[in-house]
Parts: structure tokens; sequence; C-alpha cells
DNA sequence: CAATATCGGACCATGTTGGTCCTATTCTGC
DNA sequence: GCAGAATAGGACCAACATGGTCCGATATTG
């Protein structure tokens, strides 16, 4: 099927909810509550953002979770590689050590990784901030072609 | 972890050996042997590559597979959508009803669909022929900029 | 007619994912 | 200082999809 799991899609309209409130402190209950994702599981996801130093989190009465940077320093792809590990379509990806078996005689393996780099190349040219404005412009990264449009 | 499945995988390297030898007839059988991919699997993945008419059969007494096409016009994308099914990085990617529930409130799935489509067209970019010469040039179509480096 | 190969199912085991729960820790407010 | 509220960090279980196997039917060749 090729998809992300619902982790990481939860965790992305989760984060752009923090994105168009710029800066406010969320708790879990709260993010529970407007996202419609049972709470232990929206716990469960911010708890790995934070690890991933994609969020900060607050402890105690009237705690809760901030962004850690800026909307524009957010990448899908961190946040897909913070949810889900990291990304390889296949296992011969080079990230780790090979255990097809047949590494040498496997002719598509260095083929693989460039369409590999290809995937990442378009998750990471997404960033949070892209992807919380609705309709528009900013978009454009999606192609691959950087807005140009500047005279 | 956004990978493809092990048929898919399974499959390009089977479908390699296709595009090497050009027009060559392949039993089922043989392809086990020097894929190294237990028999009852290869048939499995011969039978949907079948079905999507990737390969053409012939039956009988020194029948076999070969492929129904040329590899320039085989993509990577074509051979992953008839093994693991149609490439949706999530569910609200539009190809089918999506189901979430929070379809309207969700200002993301037109940033999805969007990131799907870039996926989805750097595996249409990439042919058989191309996944089957080892190293060169051809390749460079896979980071979706395509070859303008001839001056 | 017999041998060989694909074809089209059903079928089961296993691993990952989705989801829950419980306890410890830390901070605020009285 | 103490109670309440929130996160931190585990372990834990169930459902689903995947990986893999097997069997009978059918078609083709010799």
């Amino acid at each position: 099927m090729l998809r992300i799991t619902r982790q990481a899609d939860y965790g992305i309209v989760l984060l752009t909810q923090f994105a168009r409130s710029n800066g406010r402190v969320y708790s879990a209950r709260e993010l529970a509550i407007s996202s419609h994702v049972p709470l232990p599981m929206v716990g469960k996801i911010l708890k790995l953002l934070v690890q991933a130093d994609i969020l900060a989190s607050h402890r105690g009465m009237h705690g809760g979770y901030t962004l850690a940077r800026g909307p524009q320093e957010i990448t899908v792809g961190a946040i897909i590689e913070a949810l889900d590990g990291p990304v390889a379509i296949t296992d011969c990806t080079g990230n780790l050590p090979a255990e097809c078996g047949i590494e040498k005689s496997c002719p598509v393996s260095h083929a693989w990784q460039r369409i590999n780099a290809a995937i990442v190349g378009a998750l990471e040219r997404v960033t949070l901030a892209e992807m919380t404005c609705p309709v528009g412009d900013p978009v454009t990264a999606f192609t691959g072609l950087r807005a140009e449009s500047k005279p």
C-alpha cells in the first residue's frame, strides 16, 4: 500500500494545530478533544515528538506542549521519521546493514537508493508551515520545483 | 516505516531478470531458483503481474512468462500498484471515499494529495529498463529533475 | 493420453500497528 | 507544605495485514 502509519497521520494533524495558533500551550486533553483522536493515543504521539525535539513539554498544572522550533523549520519528513522511524522504501536502501542475502547479486539496490532519496526529498521539502495554510501558492514546493516565481 | 511490501520488492527483482534477457520465456521454477525467492511466492507474484498486463503467460509444457510490454513502457509505479495496490500515503488522498470522519475539519488533506502526487510521480518516472542497468546516467530521472545537463 | 506448466482459489502463521492502562514525576495553586 | 493536575515512561493486549503455503482445475505440448 505504501502508506504512512496512522500515528504519523495523527501527528501531522496535531502539529498543524500548534502551527496555526502560534506559541500557544496545548494540553494533551485539549488536543484530543479538538482533533477527535483518542486521548491515550495523543499522549503517545506527543511523547515521541518531544523526544524528537519537535515539541517542548511543560509539566505540572497548566502545563502542556509547545512547538520546539518554528513551523518553517519542521519538515514533514522529520515528523514521519519521528513517529514511524526512518523512511526506507526497501530493506536495501543503505540505512541498515542489508540482510537480503542476495545483496551482491541484486542489481537494483542502487536504483532503489535513488528512488528512496527522491521520496525523502519530497518529504523534506514540505514544512509544517506549508501544511498549515489550507490552499495557496506556498505548496508549489511539493512538486520538487522550488518556487522561483519571484522576479 | 513507509516501505513497499516484500511482494513488490520481489516483483521488481523478478522483472529485471526478464528485462535483461530480452524476450526470453521464464518458468516460475527457473525464476525461483535464480532469484532465491520461494517458488509459491514467485507464482503468486507472477499471477498478479499477469492480471496487471505487465507479464504475458504461456501455459502448457515449455510454458512460462514473458514481458507483455517493452521494459521502457513499464514503470516502477505500475509494478508497485499491481502488487501492493494503489499508492496512497494517507487515507485521505482522494482515491477512496475518505472515511476519517473529520474530512471537512481536516485542513491537511489537500496538502497530502500534493505530497502523494509527488511520490507517485517519482515512481512513475522510473521505468523497468532504467532499473535494469546497474549504474549510469539514465537514472538521473530519479531526482525529479529531468536530465537537462546537456549543454 | 500423459506430462508439465500456469491459473485461481482458500488457507494459516506471524509480525507490526493501533490502542489502552498504570505508576512515577514534576509543577502550580492554595 | 500539601493536594491537584498534567506529563513521562513503561508494559501490555487485540486486530489486522502481510508473508508464505497448498491444492485442485485447466490448458498445452509431445
